[in-house]
Order: structure tokens, then C-alpha cells, then sequence
DNA sequence: TCGTGTGATTGATATGAGTCAATCGATCCG
DNA sequence: CGGATCGATTGACTCATATCAATCACACGA
């Protein structure tokens, strides 16, 4: 249980441990001391690699395991019964992917890869048996996972009361705030995700996310080519995100 | 630790007890044998009453405590910096309300009894540590986590994809499911809730909600008077709630 | 180099649900 | 009992966004 590997072999395995990870103050290993840390290496299931539009995992297949997103990024969506996709969530890296399926024992979700991504594999089981013995990691489940409702909730809020250009603005904000984490520029990025993808998660047709898009151009709020989006006028964009209000 | 009341003695304080709730198949008991029932016992704060309209906890104060409805019926909201609601779940007798904060520390949404309400109030601090030295009650907390994912992601569904009449369906048939896993009449009850909250709820203006309701009425698929509610097509409720199925 | 396909954009039109406004019904209370 | 209040219903009109349809633009393989 204790077999943690002497210091001065580490290097050589630094591109695969938590210790050594550049998204472990993101990540899992978020809760853990350095001697935790190594328990989790163990049970992690590194550099499984997916090429854009593989799936991860499958909605309705046995759940084994939950990812860590480490480079690129995913899409999970719910399929329903009358066979629509709704895309729930966008997962960068440093997130985690699958909890909505904790504790069940089939997915119930879809996880596609928007681009080449490469993540870490948790299997469940051994997840839960870990976070049975570090209180600390058990917490930071509980925290990820009400996190994660939050968020849903959040879209929820966004899909019933928010018109077109205050869902974008949200995403587009979203999404700055989460490249900003990982010390990237907040203003400057690339959509991992299509229109379509965009439209589908927001509740609108694609053609109206390409009329948003174009109209925030002409604003100046931000500055588009294809997936490429300089954020130009944040303060506006944060104003519009909030929505009608009034006073 | 082990001191468990003897069986003579239960019938005093069979109201007072997770042994002997009427609910503990659908609540936290549901996961614990009854030796771990006693534990939870001890930290249940057990009978706390609330009036219609009268707040469980409120947004952004300190968590301190999960609930699990015991009778009546509560509603959760989120209100957005732009200052409108947005209910984000209804709580019926044996779930379990506050979820999306755990292991925070301030409440992420509103709690509010719909009707006079009884509750059990589960400290959280001490539901970790029980949820840490009983694994079974572990893997079901992320086992109902889980599942609040799940309700907000198909409540996202709902709101993007389906119409006004699909939604009040499905969610007269989410209604009526949960009255049935209690026992209660799956096709007759009386709703919790004003036409203002599944309004609300659902993402539509109250009018829209009466309109359906009535429209529901003509077409014979249900019969209401006020909140008395009977479902009297249930298939056909089904098929309108899968929505536009195109084959 | 040229199709060929996929994703994005733009325009014209249709519609589901919101908004505004009035009425109704029930409950409450002086 | 009668006025007041609150929730629910119904009607008329409007509007944001979907839908339908065409074009554009870029990437890719032959």
C-alpha cells in the first residue's frame, strides 16, 4: 500500500503522476496531501487518448470509471427517448466527467471528444473505496458533484428565463473564466465546440447562434473567425449575461 | 456505539426513529442495515415543522444541514443576479433536499414548503463522517447526488427541446410516479404546488400553464379543479411527453 | 486542379408562447 | 354580508426565435 517510488526516480515518471500533473491544483489530487496523492496514482488509469468525435463513454453501457480531462476537451449529452441529443455540459481540462452516472451502474450520459483529447481514468470502484479512506477526497466528491448540479442548475436558469444573446454572452464568459483557471488568456481562445454543439447546449437553432455571433461582432463585443474568438468588450458581455434587469 | 434500544422499547419511540419512519425505504435508511440505522438516528434532528411559504434555508446563508422531507412538500429556487426565481426542483416526502451544496459552504439555492411540511434536518459535518465510516451510506449520498444530476439534466432537456404541452405532461407523470412509489394513487392527487410554480418550474408564463391545463381537460387526458388532480389518460400523457417522436 | 462535403452564414417567413388586460372564483376578514 | 385580495382562467395581440431555403467558405481526397 505504501510503495511510493523514491524521489529521485520521479522524473522519469512526471507525465504520469498527479504529483506531477500541471492541473493537480485543479484536479482530483485538489484535496489531497502528497502522500494521498500517490494512493490515487495508483488507481488511475493514465493517457487513455480519443480522437475528435470519439466516444468516451456511452449512454446506457455498464459505468465503470469517471475521467479527468487532461488535454483537449469533451461533450456530454443525454439521449432522449424521442431521440434528440441534448448536450449537457462541456468539460475542460481539469474537469471532471461522469458523475452523473456515480454510484449507478450504467451511464447515463454520452462523453464524446469535441477534439484530440487525452484523459485520466478513474474506475469508480476503487474511487469510492479511496474516498471511503480519505475523508478529504470523499469531501471533494461531494463538493465536485453538488458543483455539478449547480451548474445544471445554472443552464437551467439560463435555458428558461435567458433570451439568445444572454445564453451566449453566459458561454462565451463561461468559458473565458474556465481558460483564465488554467492560466490562459481569458480574452483570446479557441471554441473547442461547432455552432451546432453551442446551439444545441444553449436551446437554439444554429442559425440564431450564428446571427448572435455576427450581431456581438458588429457591436464590437467580441471578434469571431470560425472557432478562433477574441473577447473584446468583456464588461458589456458581463452586463448582457446578467439579462433584463430591472431594478 | 453499539447502543441499540432494545425491541421492547421501540413501539415508544417508533415515530422517532429511522427504523421505524414509513419512509426509510425511500430515504437515507434505505442504504444501512439497522445497526448503522441507530448511528444516523443519533444526528438526525428529527420533527422540525414548517408552514406554507415559510423558508427551510436560504440562498448564500452558511450550510449547516441537508433535510429529507418527511410530509408535505418543499420547493428549491435559485435567484439570479438579475433578481428573478428560478425553481429548480420540487421535494416530496422521503428526498432529500440541499444536495447542490454539499460540502460548500454557503446554500447555492432556496428551500421553501409548498404546505405545512415536517422534515428531519442531517447536519452535513456529521453525515461526512458517517458517510466515512459507513461505505453503504458513501456510495448512496453519491448515488443521490447523482441522480439530482440526472433530474436537473432531463429538467434542461425539457426546457430546450419540448413544447408547453410536453412539459406539463411530463411533469404531471414525474408527479404521479412519486406519489405512486409511496403508495399513494398515481393517477388522483392533489398538486403541491400553484400553477405560478410549475410555471415558473417549467420555464413558461402562468397563462400558458392554465391554457394547457384546460386544453388537457378538453381532450379528456386529465380532469382538474384547482390543485385536484386525476390523470385520466395516462398513455396518452406518455406519448405527449416523449414529445415530437419523427420515426 | 477540381469536385464534394461539412459547417457557417444570411435572408424570408411562420408560429408558439409571452405580454397585456379583463374577468372570474374562492377565501378571508371587518 | 360585502369588499378586498390572491390565484386561475380566458382573450387579443406581439415578438423572439424556429423553420425553410439558399449561399458561402473552407478542408480534403482523388
Amino acid at each position: 500500500m505504501n510503495q511510493s517510488i523514491p524521489v529521485n526516480q520521479m522524473s522519469s515518471i512526471s507525465k504520469s503522476s498527479c504529483q506531477h500533473c500541471s492541473l493537480s491544483n485543479l484536479c482530483l489530487p485538489l484535496a489531497l496531501d502528497s502522500n494521498d496523492m500517490n494512493r490515487l496514482d495508483e488507481v488511475v488509469n493514465r493517457d487513455r487518448i480519443f480522437n475528435r468525435g470519439e466516444q468516451v463513454f456511452t449512454q446506457s453501457t455498464p459505468f465503470r470509471s469517471c475521467f479527468a480531462v487532461k488535454s483537449g476537451a469533451i461533450k456530454t449529452s443525454v439521449i432522449t427517448e424521442s431521440g434528440d441529443e441534448q448536450i449537457t455540459g462541456f468539460f475542460m481540462p481539469g474537469e471532471l466527467v461522469g458523475l452523473d452516472s456515480m454510484s449507478d451502474d450504467i451511464h447515463a450520459s454520452t462523453a464524446k471528444a469535441l477534439e484530440r483529447t487525452s484523459v485520466c481514468e478513474i474506475p469508480v470502484e476503487q474511487l469510492e473505496q479511496l474516498a471511503h479512506t480519505l475523508p478529504g477526497l470523499q469531501h471533494h466528491m461531494f463538493h465536485l458533484m453538488s458543483q455539478e448540479i449547480r451548474n445544471s442548475h445554472q443552464l437551467s436558469v439560463l435555458l428558461s428565463k435567458n433570451t439568445a444573446e444572454e445564453r451566449i454572452a453566459a458561454l462565451l464568459l463561461s468559458l473565458s473564466s474556465r481558460f483564465q483557471r488554467r492560466k490562459l488568456s481569458p480574452t483570446h481562445f479557441n471554441l473547442p465546440m461547432a455552432r451546432n454543439d453551442i446551439a444545441n447546449f444553449l436551446g437554439l437553432a444554429v442559425e440564431t447562434v450564428s446571427r448572435v455571433f455576427t450581431r456581438f461582432q458588429n457591436q464590437g463585443l467580441i471578434r469571431a473567425r470560425g472557432r478562433d474568438i477574441e473577447l473584446v468588450d468583456l464588461e458589456a458581455l458581463q452586463t448582457m449575461a446578467l439579462g433584463n434587469a430591472q431594478p
